[in-house]
DNA sequence: AACGCTATGTAATAATATAACATTAATTAG
DNA sequence: CTAATTAATGTTATATTATTACATAGCGTT
């Protein structure tokens, strides 16, 4: 077998999450993907933690939910950041180049060097807000 | 009884969380109050709940655990940021005031308005580095 | 006193995540 | 090519984090 990007269970799962248009929790996708042979929590979780990893997918930590990267930069999950609707639970991923720049390049007093963060915004999306 | 900031319950919960130097995780909470009759992961969760809401403390999403607020400007939990080693797992409030006003501020095209974030940085800490 | 609101107590259970162990497949080094 | 190594899988059990549901008590207002 040639090399491939992604193992079988990493493929299931990310064409899973892929094609979902909100946030997938790790049980909702088992339930998804039982027909598939996936049966145990620890085979969506490794999927899960490999396909972060390598960027294909994000962790919403506030919602501990996945959605896949519509970053093209952001090939490795190093630098993301997402605005969540507190009416509807919509998230996107925010791709501002400039919020980009600004975070990558930040650095505090603490000297400490960062190299990787998370970023949540909060508020009331437009659709709500017109409702 | 004159009106009181915190309840027993949140007193209680809150004075360990803020003698702690490093973020508390609920259960771990639990066990060191039960001395004090705490003895249900509720009690612990519904304190937990207000002393964020009033922002006494904050919740570090990345670990599901507990610091109290170290930024005096930071009434109202609606904008924090934190710093994490991913050796030693220390963890800072940053209190960068050129951050939260480009944070305060920031709105992407969607032209959604945000009221509240949370910024994880992830880095090694100068003492791990240094080690 | 009656009402509304906040906080509490308690038991049960739901939801999220990992440990431990055994096996198989793919990749790399000699 | 084969041994060694690393990555992925399968399975069971269990640990950790968080909430539902229901009952009660305290405080503030009108």
């Amino acid at each position: 077998m040639q090399k491939q990007e992604l193992s079988k269970n990493q493929q299931i799962i990310f064409d899973l999450i892929k094609k979902s248009n909100e946030p997938l929790k790790a049980y909702s996708i088992l339930s998804n993907v039982q027909k598939k042979g996936i049966k145990a929590p620890l085979q969506v979780y490794r999927a899960l933690d490999k396909l972060v990893a390598i960027g294909k997918i994000h962790k919403i930590e506030s919602k501990n939910a996945f959605m896949a990267c519509q970053n093209s930069k952001c090939q490795v999950a190093k630098a993301t950041a997402f605005s969540i609707c507190e009416n509807c639970e919509k998230v996107s991923e925010i791709k501002n180049s400039k919020l980009f720049e600004y975070l990558k390049d930040f650095n505090d007093k603490s000297g400490m060097k960062y190299k990787k963060y998370n970023l949540e915004f909060f508020g009331v999306c437009n659709e709500c807000t017109t409702k």
